[in-house]
This record gives C-alpha cells, sequence and structure tokens, in this order.
DNA sequence: ATGCATGCAAAGAGTTTGCATATGT
DNA sequence: ACATATGCAAACTCTTTGCATGCAT
C-alpha cells in the first residue's frame, strides 16, 4: 500500500505545476526549497514510482542508440525486449509544418513504445 | 583533418550494415570481432564524431527528463540552451494509426530539434 | 505495532578525458 | 616528420541499491 509522505506530495505538486520538464537533479534542487534534507534518491524513487504508475510522463531514456540510417523514419522501442525496429512513413514532412514550433526545428522524431510482435508470443 | 583509420571504417561499416539500433556497447562488442585491441573509447569517439558530422543518427539522450503533464503533446528540444518546450497539436492519433508497427503501441513521442527562438536572438 | 519510505553512503552503469604511444598522411 | 587517432586507466555523471532509522497507517 502506497504512504502519502510530504516529499512524495511536494516533488508531484513541482511536477504538476512546471512546463519545464526537469532532470532529477532539478527536481531536487527544487523540492530541496521546501524540504531541505531529502535526498536524491528519494527523488530517484519517487520519479519512478509515478511514472510507473503513469502519473508523470518520463521522456528520453538514458542509454544512447546509433542509427546508420539518416533517412527520415520512425522508431519503436519494445519495453520489454529494448529492441528498437524502424518504421518507415511518409507523413513526417507534412506534420513538421503543421506545428507551431518555438523555433527552427532541424529534425524530428517519431517514436512508439510498447511489446513488439515477437514479445508478446 | 580527418585520417582513415581501421577502426573507424569497422564501426561505419557496423552502422551501416545493421538495423538493430545498437547502443555504444554493443558497437564495441561487434567491432571487437574484427579489431579484439579496439577501446571503448575509440568507439564513444568515432560514434561522436560521426553524428557530429551528421553521417549517423543519434537517438535517445542520456538523461531523463520528467513532464507532469501526461496528456499526449511533442516536445521541442533546443540544442544549445537544453530546454524542452511543449507543443500541442491534434495529429497524433491520426498518425498513430496509420504506421505499420512491429507491435501494439501504448504510447508514442514526436519529438522536434533545433535551436529554440530565444538562443536565436 | 507494523512495514513502507527515507536518508546516507556505496556501488553500478554509461560516458568522457588525459596522456603516452602508434599510425596515417 | 608531424599531427591526429588510439588504447588504457582514471575521472565523471547519472542512477540504483543496501541498510538502519523514521514515520504513516
Amino acid at each position: 500500500m502506497q504512504r502519502t509522505t510530504s516529499q512524495r506530495e511536494i516533488i508531484k505538486d513541482y511536477l504538476k505545476s512546471t512546463k519545464s520538464h526537469p532532470t532529477a537533479e532539478m527536481v531536487f534542487r527544487n523540492t530541496r526549497k521546501t524540504l531541505p534534507r531529502i535526498s536524491l534518491s528519494t527523488v530517484y524513487r519517487n520519479l519512478k514510482d509515478m511514472a510507473d504508475d503513469g502519473d508523470i510522463l518520463e521522456i528520453a531514456d538514458k542509454t544512447v542508440r546509433y542509427d546508420g540510417d539518416i533517412s527520415h523514419h520512425a522508431h519503436f522501442f519494445c519495453d520489454k525486449c529494448g529492441k528498437v525496429y524502424d518504421i518507415y512513413e511518409k507523413i513526417h514532412h507534412r506534420n513538421h509544418r503543421n506545428h507551431r514550433i518555438p523555433g527552427k526545428a532541424e529534425r524530428m522524431e517519431i517514436r512508439f513504445y510498447g511489446i513488439c510482435n515477437s514479445c508478446k508470443k
């Protein structure tokens, strides 16, 4: 059973109130203003729990992957086996132009996440 | 001036021949079959160089970011200041269904990369 | 009272860097 | 010959984990 702790509440309130897409370190620095004794590991643990529960979004993975294919294509990341598959589509550029973007987009990436067919068997 | 070394050639050939979106570690293990004395740092250095030159694609960043907003929206990553901006659009689900996906996609993410307007000033 | 969550420190990944040596030009 | 690239080891950054203590229920 999940308990209500001030650490958890404050981390969540912060994430729900900001548009800054903070890293764990940024969350730590911010929550420390209210809870000077909070530890980085508590921040990491709570962020992971919330992401697992679907309360927050985790964007970016920690291990970089490389692709020799520099043509425009999307990727499917399997949550189970970790494999990354290519998905080729034509739509990318159309979306690209339709977006209202806060800067000049040099490149874009579309990612899908889920369980791949071979893991589903 | 860039030199042609066997390490560089073999790393590049491997990346151009595989669809596996390998991590640096995977590239290392593979190139070591041909060059048993290659070091991990050489792999990292060459991968970075190639990515900077646009010869290969780097997918995923190493630091995880969190977003309290779990609605469907895209992100703009500024290559200069590192800020991440939200982009709200309606198109996501349409693309979602049109894609031929190697598994059941639970979620998707669209990312744009470039220099943001405030860095451009 | 019970046991989940925390803080701290240490351990683990992944990645970068300094330096002497090797090698492409 | 000269300078860039390499290998090795050490340093760094980001994240996870073990364990004793604290605190919500």
